[in-house]
DNA sequence: AAATAATCATAAGCTTGCTTACTATATCTT
DNA sequence: AAGATATAGTAAGCAAGCTTATGATTATTT
C-alpha cells in the first residue's frame, strides 16, 4: 500500500503557499500543453483554491462575485469544463460540487480517493495505487471492464477528530 | 478477494422472479423491524425493481404514473428515504439516482460498489470484504475515520462487451 | 373513546445544475 | 490585412432535485 501524500489538508498549512503552488502548477501544465491559462479561468480555479472544500458552480459565480461582476453560469461552467479537462479541478460527484485538485503529481489515470470531512467540510485526495487494482480486479472477475472510478468517502477528519 | 455474488444482471435472468424476491425480502425486512411496508412504498420499489438502472426521482413518478394517479415529489421522496434507510434502495451519487437494492445480505455497515454499464445503463453490486477494507485502511493511515464510502466504477459489462 | 403518532395528499415553490443561441472580442494563421 | 479559430459575454430558459407548509387519513396507544 503506497500513499502518494499526507492527503488530508492539515487545519495549520500554510495556505497562502498552497494556493500559490497550484496556480504555479497551472500554469505550467497549461503552457506545457499550448493552452491558455485566461484571467477567468485563473479566477475560477482560485475561487476553489480559496477553500479545500468542493464548491457548487453557484458558490464558485457567488465567490467571483465579490471581486468582479457576478459571471453568468455559463462562463464559470466554461471555466470548470476547461480545468477538469486538464487535471486541474475534480468533480465531487456525491455533492455535484468541485474541487482544486491539490495533488500535482498524480496522472491522470490513476485512480484518485476522496475524503470528505463531514464535520468541517474539507475534503483531501489519496491516490493509492493498490486499492485501485483491488477495485478493478474485483470489477473485471464479473467480467465488467472498468474504465472510471467515482471513490467517495465520508467520514471525519483528523483535525475534527480531536476537537470532539 | 471474496466476492459475494456474480454481481452483474444477467440479460436472461429471471427478472420476474428477481422481483418477486426483492418484494419478500423488503416485506420480512419491515415485518421485522416493525416498519409499515405500505402501498406507496411497495409501488416505489416495484418502479424501482421494473429495471436495474436506477431511476431518477421524476423517473420513479413517470413510472408510477403508468398506474396510478401522478404522485407528488415529495411523496415519492419520502417513500425514497423510507426505503434508503432501511436498505432496500441505494442512491447512485454519481447519477442522482435511486436503484432498488439487489443483494439482499449484504449488513448495512458493509462497503458496497457499483459498477455501471455505460451502454445498457443496468448497475451491479459488488461488495467486496477486501477493497473495503483496503480503502478504509488508505483512509485511516491519514487519521481519517471513514463511514460511509461511495464507490462507482463505470464501464463496460460482460455483456454489452459480447456486443460490440 | 380520546389522544397521540405516523403516514400520506395537495399545492406551491425554491435552488441548483446545466444548456441553447447569439454576439463580441481576442488570438493566431496565412 | 483578412480570414479562421478559440475564448468570452449576454440573455434567456429548462429540467431535475428537493423542500416548506398545511390539512387529511390512518394506525397506535392510553
Amino acid at each position: 500500500m503506497t500513499l502518494a501524500k499526507p492527503a488530508f489538508p492539515a487545519p495549520d498549512h500554510d495556505h497562502r503557499r498552497c494556493t500559490a503552488d497550484a496556480l504555479a502548477h497551472a500554469e505550467a501544465v497549461c503552457e506545457q500543453r499550448a493552452q491558455k491559462f485566461t484571467p477567468i479561468r485563473r479566477q475560477v480555479l482560485g475561487a476553489l483554491l480559496s477553500s479545500h472544500r468542493p464548491l457548487g458552480a453557484y458558490e464558485v459565480i457567488d465567490e467571483l462575485a465579490k471581486s468582479m461582476a457576478r459571471p453568468a453560469p455559463i462562463t464559470v461552467y466554461r471555466a470548470l469544463d476547461f480545468l477538469m479537462a486538464n487535471g486541474l479541478v475534480h468533480r465531487i460527484e456525491s455533492r455535484n460540487a468541485y474541487l482544486a485538485c491539490a495533488a500535482h503529481d498524480h496522472d491522470a489515470t490513476s485512480a484518485v480517493a476522496f475524503l470528505i470531512c463531514e464535520r468541517c467540510g474539507l475534503v483531501g485526495e489519496i491516490s493509492s495505487a493498490s486499492f485501485a487494482k483491488d477495485l478493478n480486479a474485483a470489477a473485471r472477475s464479473s467480467g465488467f471492464a472498468p474504465k472510471l472510478s467515482v471513490v467517495e468517502i465520508t467520514g471525519v477528519c483528523a483535525h475534527c477528530q480531536k476537537m470532539s
